[in-house]
DNA sequence: GACATGAGAATGTCAGGACATTTGGTTGAC
DNA sequence: GTCAACCAAATGTCCTGACATTCTCATGTC
C-alpha cells in the first residue's frame, strides 16, 4: 500500500560529536516541529526509511522518536505510522515575588571569583533550554559579607556573555553586571533546599562543625524568553535565610 | 570491586500474557518501590543480573528500568548502579498548606498531633503583631507522607481558635480547618532556612545519619490584617524542597 | 455496490552482541 | 596519611536480526 510519504527533514548527524546519535536526531526533529516546518497531522518519515537515509540503526531512530513522543511532539501508532502531534496549550503558573536576597542586607559584600571558564554541562544547558552540547560560561564565586564567607555560587550563562571579566564579577553582583548591558531577567524558576556541604564548600565557607548549607537552584530568562543564567548557590545556613512575602489579596 | 548487592525483588514473568514483558517487569518493580518494600537509597539489582535471573534480555530489563526512572522511582548512574530514588516533595512558596500540597500530589498525608495547649510565647506573639502577654493556642504536629515522616510543624494561633480539636487537626490540614470557619489567610511573611535537627526532631523524623532540616517560619494574616497563625516548620531536607517562581514583567 | 480476504506498510516487542564511559574501591608508592 | 594508578562493576550507546501485531488499501467475489 502506498501510504502518503512522510515528510523528509534535513538532519545532520555528526559521529565525531560526544552527543549521542539518538540525541542529535531527536533535537533536530524537535526543532523542525517546534519551528513549524511540520504542522500537526503531517505524516513523519517512517523509522526504517529515516534510519537508512541517515545511516542509523532502527533502535537508535526509535529512541529519538520516543523522546519526541515523550515531549508531546509526535504521535505513533502501530501499522499507521508517525505524525506530528496537535499543539498543547500551556497554562502559566501563578506567581509570587521574591525579595532580592542580598541587596537588603546592608553588610559589605565582596566577591572572589574562584573559576571562570567556558564549559559544556548538559544539566546546566537543559536548565536554560539550550542544547546539551552548547558551550556555556561557567563562573564560580565566593561571596563574603563583612569579611565572613557566606556563599559559594556557581552560575552558567550563554556564551553571549563570554566577555565577562573577573574584574567585573568581583566588583559588583552578577545581575548588576547584566543590567549594565541591558539584560534584565524577569522570569525565574527557583528550587530551595538543604544538604550537607561538600569538602570544598566546607573549606571555602570555613565550616568546621556539623552544619548544613541552604541551596537554591535558579533558571532565569529575560522578557523575550532568552536564557540569562542558570545558578546553583549554596549558603552557609547559619548565616543565611531566604525571605518570601506572599500576597494573595 | 565488590559493590553492595542489589536487593532482589520477587518478580513473576508470564510469557503467555499479552502484556509486554518489559511492562510486567516495570509494574512489579514499581509496586515494590511504592509499597515501601524498598526504601530510598536502597541499591537495586543490576540490569544484567536481573535479566539473567528472570530469563529476560538486557534491553527488555533496561526498558522496564527506564519507565521507573521516568516515574521518578529510580535513579541510575553509569558505573555506579541503580538505586531507589529519594521521595522529594516539591512545594511552591505560595500560601498553601503542606496538607493541601501532599493531597494534591497523591502522597497520602497523615497528621499526628504531638501537643495542643494554650501558652504564652513572646516570640510567637511578636510574629503575630500581638502583645507579648497574649495567650496563644500552640499545636505541634508530625506530618507524614506515604507513611514516611516528613515534617514537624509548630503553630501558634490566637485563642479565638482555642476550640480547635485534636480530631480536626488530625483529620485534615490546618488551613482546611480554618477555611471551614471562613478564615482565609491572604498575606504571609516567610523565612526559609536550614539547620541541623534537634534530638526530638531526629526522633520524630527518623533521621539517623548527619542530615539537615529545611526550615520555614511563617506569619500569616487575613484580608483585614488580623493574625491567623505563626508557624515554625522543619522538613527532612532529603525529602523536601521549596519551589519559587518569579515573574517581574 | 457491498463485503471478505489478503497483502503491504509500519510500529511494537524481544533477543544477542560489542564497545565506551563513568564510578568508586583497592593497592602500592612516597 | 596522602595521592595516583589501576581495575572491576555497572550503565550508556549503538548495532544487527527476527517475529508479532495493527492498520489500511487493493482485489476478487457475489
Amino acid at each position: 500500500m502506498a501510504r502518503q510519504l512522510g515528510v523528509q527533514i534535513e538532519v545532520q548527524i555528526d559521529r565525531t560529536s560526544p552527543v549521542p546519535l539518538y540525541h542529535q536526531l531527536a533535537q533536530q526533529l524537535a526543532a523542525a516541529v517546534t519551528a513549524g516546518r511540520l504542522q500537526p497531522g503531517d505524516p513523519f518519515e517512517n523509522e526504517v526509511a529515516l534510519g537508512e537515509r541517515l545511516g542509523l540503526s532502527r533502535p537508535t531512530v526509535r529512541r529519538a522518536f520516543q523522546d519526541l513522543v515523550a515531549q508531546g511532539l509526535l504521535v505513533r501508532r502501530r501499522g499507521l505510522g508517525t505524525t506530528v502531534a496537535n499543539r498543547k496549550v500551556h497554562r502559566r503558573a501563578e506567581l509570587t515575588s521574591l525579595w532580592d536576597d542580598l541587596t537588603r542586607s546592608g553588610d559589605a559584600p565582596t566577591t572572589r571569583v574562584l573559576s571562570l571558564e567556558v564549559v559544556r554541562d548538559e544539566h546546566a544547558a537543559a536548565a536554560l533550554d539550550l542544547p546539551p552540547e552548547a558551550e556555556l560560561l561557567h563562573v564560580v564565586r565566593l561571596r563574603t559579607a563583612d569579611a565572613t564567607p557566606l556563599a559559594v555560587m556557581r552560575n552558567w550563562l550563554p556564551t553571549t556573555f563570554g566577555d565577562l571579566t573577573r574584574e567585573q564579577l568581583e566588583h559588583e553582583g552578577l545581575y548588576a553586571v547584566l543590567r549594565a548591558r541591558g539584560v534584565r531577567p524577569v522570569v525565574a524558576h527557583q528550587v530551595i533546599g538543604a544538604r550537607m556541604p561538600t569538602a570544598a564548600e566546607r573549606r571555602h565557607l570555613q565550616i568546621r562543625g556539623t552544619e548544613p548549607v541552604l541551596t537554591m537552584s535558579r533558571s532565569a530568562f529575560d522578557a523575550a524568553g532568552n536564557a540569562v543564567e542558570y545558578g546553583d548557590h549554596c549558603y552557609k545556613a547559619s548565616s543565611y535565610s531566604i525571605e518570601v512575602m506572599v500576597d494573595e489579596r
